[in-house]
DNA sequence: CCAATAGGTAACCATTAAGTTACTTATTGG
DNA sequence: CCAATAAGTAACTTAATGGTTACCTATTGG
């Protein structure tokens, strides 16, 4: 994957109507989208304009049969960013302190206050 | 992460300078916006605003000290996505098959010509 | 001390995103 | 056949992105 497809993955995912229409055609391989409509508030154009950033994404592909155009989910791209992502930051998730590490590492002398305050819920 | 917060996340990651500066960040921990500054070719107010995005998104946390802010990789909300990841598409990435699966699938009798077409490169 | 350094604000501009309504096309079931 | 259905296009609005320049604030090293 090059840098513009990753731009347009992580594009797609960054909304949750986007995600949620994902979600929906991993669950539902085939659907259509006047069948997932009902699940959004938004009208059918705003959903298909989702559509189709998720299908620049490649995330979605879809097949033009007769008037229908059924879903399907194309997990490659988010297998690939996964796989990297193990590599990337194996050692950083390994150490099981992350932010913590280098938070107490740049202060001289942390006051306990402050140790347990970035040991926060994200 | 609620999702918003995973909108924030996924729309930090969306734009390959942004990445850029987050593997830099995570290179060199510590390190200040003005030593990254080299590194691109844009103006320090649209790093910074690039910077502003990642922090948003708690990709990185800076702490002020004096007049630098140094500045640390948080790679917990990657961390959290990489293991929903994990066991939501656990099933699909096990059967190797993706998309090629449902497209053949959804086919009546699919051509050998089809099969082939739609094993591409992804 | 004070000039150089690191960072921050404000205001602006062009492009893209996210949504809408209105209209068009093409397929199909009864 | 033809009306209902599924999808697609066009045009528009509002807000957010991604970038700029100009100016301001605060810290620090010599």
């Amino acid at each position: 994957m090059n840098e513009q497809q990753l731009d347009a993955v992580f594009l797609a995912l960054a909304n949750s109507s986007r995600r949620q229409l994902l979600d929906l055609i991993a669950a539902r391989p085939g659907c259509t989208l006047s069948q997932l409509l009902s699940e959004f508030d938004i009208s059918r154009i705003g959903l298909m304009k989702h559509l189709q950033v998720l299908e620049d994404a490649q995330l979605v592909i879809a097949q033009k049969q007769g008037r229908e155009r059924p879903l399907y989910l194309n997990a490659v791209p988010l297998q690939l960013i996964h796989e990297r992502w193990s590599e990337q930051y194996r050692d950083f998730w390994a150490s099981q302190l992350t932010r913590l590490k280098y938070a107490v590492e740049s202060q001289a002398a942390p006051h306990s206050k402050i140790t347990t305050k970035t040991k926060e819920k994200v």
